[in-house]
DNA sequence: TATGATAATGATAATCATTTTCATTTGTGA
DNA sequence: TCACAAATGAAAATGATTATCATTATCATA
């Protein structure tokens, strides 16, 4: 029932390991791979129940996939043209981890966001 | 031109300060109110750009609408039973600010969220 | 009190991501 | 080759949110 496509996972590595189902799926298109948006969205939950990628959600609610694992890290992203920069946040997973455990949290994680306008828009 | 209707916040208050725009619509139509949705959309759009509300997103992705004290702050919130606890967060406060700039990023929001298992789930 | 400008309202239609359905294709073992 | 289960994907359904646009309420002023 290994539904995990191998094709959807590589693309979502070349999108930066950071990409919305509809993005990977416009992503693919483009590259003339034949692929259905169903099979995209299948590929992906199996992704998630494998726990090979996070599911995440943009401001507007839309779910966006990311790689996890070992480089966990966060992103910086502009409003205008939507891109992207990826960015080490060690004070976060500090911050994260310890207002959890003062708190009685357990099986943590978190989301940390930076948006703005980049210096183009 | 402020659209915050009275009726919309004094209904998300006895919601317990923690709903959807539909859940909102749903009670206050059962609760005979005439009002349309797309009001309670402007509504609950017009107390976040008001700060009095907070949105965030439930784990599908719909808008959830949090009456909020003053001051910018965070949430750790419980994937089991949805409690939510608000927290300071000076340090990714300076985190977000201090890299924005460095990348010549300005009008800069970010988002950060805690999420996990609370102690009694 | 009329009038008119402006803001508020809400029914309806449009959008958009996501999920379901279901028929078809593909792979695999007998 | 045959049969059968799993995988695929086109198209329709769903559900939240947003855009349109005509109508209605407000309110200051003539």
């Amino acid at each position: 029932m290994s539904r995990s496509n191998p094709r959807v996972l590589n693309t979502l590595e070349r999108a930066g390991g950071f990409a919305s189902a509809q993005e990977v799926y416009r992503l693919m298109q483009r590259e003339g791979q034949s692929i259905g948006l169903t099979t995209v969205y299948r590929a992906l939950q199996s992704l998630v129940n494998d726990k090979i990628v996070d599911i995440l959600r943009r401001e507007d609610g839309e779910a966006i996939y990311r790689l996890c694992g070992d480089g966990h890290h966060h992103h910086l992203v502009c409003k205008g043209c939507g891109d992207t920069i990826e960015i080490e946040g060690g004070a976060v997973e500090k911050w994260a981890k310890s207002l959890a455990e003062e708190h009685g949290f357990r099986d943590v994680g978190h989301t940390a966001e930076i948006f703005g306008l980049c210096s183009k828009c």
